[in-house]
RNA sequence: CGCGGAGUGGAGCAGUCCGGUAGCUCGUCGGGCUCAUAACCCGAAGGUCGUAGGUUCAAAUCCUACCUCCGCAACCA
């Protein structure tokens, strides 16, 4: 009989940066359900991967100096460098580059545009030239670029579209005889009410404005847009539009797609409706997780804040990491991520309760026993509630995690651990040895302590591969007591079995002590990186430094962080629109002296005219502060 | 009227869909123990569940209004 399989993805992601904890938080995700998975008996198809093209990667090549190919091979090598290191079991890295991705792509495309459902058209819109962008009526400032400030222009742009509204009534009635379809619920009716109410555009899939991409087969020029492109990963990675499809029909549909809730509308909508006009049958669920947050903004890479993974599993472990992600956060919800919080699960939970619980149980059994377990066994009080909640844990885990439910089916994990502590200070085994008579009683205690080890082994293996190795090892290396079924029996260790310490499985952290030097490695960056970028005297001489007294200030209306100044340059008046109003008052800085960057281009903010910028240093992202001086205005500074 | 999320003991959260003794982790205080990574176990203190109304025998939970915070969007020149 043929096994049951499950298929499982992390989304594509983008190589135009180094990687952060973000990614590492839906890849570890999409691990440990694949682990699990495997470990319950089926065939696992786990997939990840990048998705190379488009603009900003050619872009980012070309001040790079190299071809986007080269550009992003290397931040490639970088990725599957940090998945080994947090060990993602992935059973395909799919890249957008691939060869048979690239040519499925433009199947999958052609068939769309033959059988109508990809036609060509124009994309109508005002234009910014310099900002290759265009942009809607309701997005323009005072008739200009928001992004410039500069004039727009009716453009045209031919351009493919796929029909999406084509597709809704059958999109809305997907969703309603599959509730479980979009994952957490409550997105459902966000995706309905948002986005496919009130009427679904059509989609621009192909773009003319940057070449980096695949091509449209049929029509030169054009390329394949980010959607059909990325989307499509999922089952070309199975061999879909190639000549051996027997992947694709072992393991599609997916039984679950992992995305942030960033892109959830892309797949709950777009995809869907892809693969309804491709004949094929959904995925049955896309799960859109939370996001990790930092100080209460987004870690993501556009921002610069990302935390290393690479730092945080060389100074705790990859193990410490990967537990830490999946039980500080419900998966569904978004949740800060803290040094603190890190440090302070990795010491309660993971040195104080499980890995004591281990070194604890491993010194008495040498310390009474030789390192061996004794055949000698008299059951006694505490004992079945221990064995029960042992044995019962395993299914409660299981449901957990067929809901995605990490944090949860962890806690339960724990529970355990918590109850065999309890369990030695019941039993008191340091009492018992104390007594020749009641030795069988200790060897008891012991043996069945071990086995409690031995099931939280099997039940933390998914989260915490190599922890649940070491133990194992420890525990000596039996045949079948440590598969996934092993962890609902009891009495599996072979009497006699020797036991061997397993080390400190997770050293305690000194809180104080560590957060001073990570806050040490964080203030150490910056001046690194002055060192590069260097620019000769002359470039900096272009720069037009000169004090500036304040004579008015008003908040901008409307806006949240602008405040507009009138600063008398000591030859004339001029308006600068500054980002401060989170730090300064109107009030506070009227009439102080600050520095003013004279020759910048004018911009338009909110419809003001802002005649340079003034100097402020970021402490961080809380605490600015503008440089004011009390030389008179309008000397130059140099 | 832009969209969305959140307000529960000192901190972080669960519970809210399907009303019925307010729960978990950390921290604090007190005690116990000595096998263990100064770890473990027991106990205690601490909450008018954002505010105000309403429905109900009964509201953290349902309804109405409001307040506050945070993201995103179109703002750090």
């Amino acid at each position: 009989m043929q096994k049951k399989t499950f298929y499982i993805t992390t989304p594509i992601y983008y190589p135009s940066g180094r990687l952060h904890i973000g990614h590492s938080y839906t890849t570890v995700a999409a691990d440990t359900m694949a682990r699990f998975k495997r470990m319950q008996g089926y065939d696992v198809m786990f997939l990840t991967g990048t998705d190379e093209h488009g603009q900003k990667i050619e872009e980012r090549a070309k001040a790079a100096g190299v071809t986007p190919k080269e550009f992003v091979d290397e931040i490639v090598s970088g990725i599957k460098d940090m998945w080994k290191l947090l060990n993602i079991s992935y059973d395909k890295f799919i890249r957008t580059t691939d060869g048979y991705h690239v040519s499925a792509v433009q199947k999958i495309f052609k068939k769309l545009y033959e059988q109508g459902d990809i036609y060509k058209g124009s994309y109508k819109g005002l234009y910014c030239t310099p900002c290759e962008s265009f942009w809607a009526e309701s997005q323009l400032k005072e008739g200009k670029c928001p992004d410039c400030g500069r004039d727009v222009h009716y453009a045209e742009e031919e351009a493919y579209f796929f029909k999406l509204s084509k597709y809704a009534d059958r999109l809305i009635e997907y969703y309603e005889s599959h509730p479980d379809f979009i994952q957490p619920v409550s997105r459902k009716n966000e995706m309905i009410n948002n986005f496919i109410k009130p009427g679904l555009e059509d989609l621009c899939v192909s773009r003319t404005s940057f070449s980096w991409g695949i091509p449209v087969d049929f029509d030169p020029g054009h390329v394949v847009y980010v959607w059909v492109d990325a989307l499509s990963n999922y089952i070309t990675a199975l061999g879909y539009g190639s000549d051996d499809t027997s992947k694709f029909e072992k393991f599609w549909p997916a039984d679950v797609h992992l995305v942030g809730k960033e892109i959830v509308r892309f797949h709950t909508i777009i995809w869907p409706i892809m693969l309804m006009a491709l004949g094929l049958p959904l995925p049955k669920k896309v799960f859109g997780h939370g996001w990790l947050l930092l100080d209460n903004a987004r870690i993501a890479k556009s921002k610069g804040n990302g935390i290393d993974p690479v730092v945080l599993c060389n100074r705790y472990g990859v193990d410490a990491v990967r537990y830490f992600l999946l039980r500080e956060i419900p998966f569904g919800s978004d949740g800060n991520f803290t040094n603190e919080a890190l440090i302070s699960r990795i010491n309660s939970d993971l040195a104080n309760d499980l890995g004591n619980l281990v070194s604890r149980t491993a010194a008495m059994v040498g310390k009474y026993f030789g390192g061996k377990l004794p055949a000698e066994r008299e059951p006694g009080e505490y004992d079945d509630e221990l064995i029960e909640l042992a044995t019962s844990t395993k299914i409660q885990v299981e449901n957990y995690l067929d809901k995605l439910e990490f944090s949860s089916a962890l806690a339960e994990i724990f529970k355990l651990v918590s109850r065999a502590n309890k369990y030695i200070d019941q039993t008191t085994p340091w009492i018992l040895a104390k007594d020749e008579s009641k030795k069988a009683r200790l060897g008891m205690v012991l043996y069945n302590l071990c086995e409690s080890i031995r099931i939280i082994s099997i039940l933390i293996a998914p989260f915490m591969p190599a922890t649940a190795k070491s133990i194992q090892k420890a525990l000596g290396e039996h045949e079948h007591i440590y598969e996934w079924d092993s962890a609902s029996m009891f009495r599996l260790l072979p009497a006699g079995a020797e036991i061997n310490s397993a080390g400190v499985l997770f050293p305690r952290i000194d809180l104080q002590k560590e957060l001073e030097e990570l806050e040490a490695m964080d203030s150490a960056q910056p001046a690194g990186v002055t060192t590069v970028n260097q620019i000769t005297i002359d470039e900096f001489a272009k720069i037009q430094l000169i004090s500036a007294k304040i004579l008015e200030c008003e908040p901008v209306p409307k806006s949240s962080k602008l405040l507009k100044l009138t600063v008398d340059d000591g030859t004339t008046r001029r308006t600068v629109v500054s980002g401060i109003a989170k730090w300064y008052t109107p009030e506070t800085l009227i009439g102080k002296t600050v520095i003013l960057v004279a020759n910048l281009k004018p911009a338009v903010l909110f419809g003001i005219e802002s005649q340079g910028m003034i100097l402020a240093a970021t402490v961080n992202k809380d605490d600015v502060r503008v440089i004011f001086t009390d030389a008179p205005a309008g000397s130059v500074i140099s």
